[in-house]
DNA sequence: TGACTATATTCCCATATAGTCATATAGTCA
DNA sequence: TGACTATATGACTATATGGGAATATAGTCA
């Protein structure tokens, strides 16, 4: 996606996975708490709430696609984020749809909206 | 995330919506597609390749993902990028896989690797 | 109008996913 | 060792998703 190259069905897939774990509203709470601290899952669990075990698979989708690292400290396992470049991920797409949302209740409410740079002209 | 406020379960949502959308192969193809010049479906669908009705299909979920605009045009409706962030989005995450797949390939051949910046320490 | 083209939609099936409960594993501490 | 804590895993259910085939809808052109 704009590299010179066109991705390889191998990339293409790699790629779907990280989008595929980061599409699920509980990983993305887990991936905030992340983004403050590395954290245990007890940590993570008293944040997103919900079941242990279902914590611990969405931990293990998030491990499995590359976006978190575990590391056992005594009893316990630390989860942190992987990349840093998912935090600017995130941030980029969380600013989008609030922008989004900011022009819905602008429709709503009747006001108008300033394009934005790069935008197309009218739709459907 | 990195927002200074907590993102709203709707806010989530609609995030998680975005990525989920991006989450799967032939989608980013479709993306790929687009990126270079907004297209119709036939001209997506020889870009892509595979079934009419699949194409269509994922379109539809990149159109209620809002991440493409549609507009008629006579016979054919068109595709393109609704928001121009999801270019420099797919294009961080394209480097990320790309760096890993480096990575992978030089720990199979046994080079070393240098870590990037802001990276942990050991893993599992 | 009818033939034709482009796109979307519906139905069906197979598979993946999220959630829950119960259980297993691994570590700590006495 | 046994009791306890932290985490993962397996079995199961309900729901979502992707793909194919057939069909519907909308537009164009003669």
């Amino acid at each position: 996606m704009a590299p010179s190259q066109p991705l390889t069905d191998r990339a293409r897939e790699l790629i779907a996975e990280r989008f595929r774990a980061m599409g699920e509203p509980t990983r993305l709470k887990i991936l905030e708490r992340l983004f403050r601290s590395p954290a245990s899952v007890g940590e993570i669990l008293e944040s997103v709430g919900g079941r242990q075990a279902n914590v611990s698979k969405h931990l293990g989708v998030l491990h499995a696609g590359s976006l978190v690292r575990r590391r056992k400290e005594g009893n316990r396992i630390v989860y942190s984020i992987a990349d840093p470049s998912l935090e600017r991920i995130c941030a980029v797409v969380c600013d989008a749809v609030s922008r989004d949302a900011r022009d819905e209740a602008a429709a709503v409410s009747g006001r108008p909206r300033r394009p934005r740079a790069g935008e197309a002209g009218r739709d459907r």
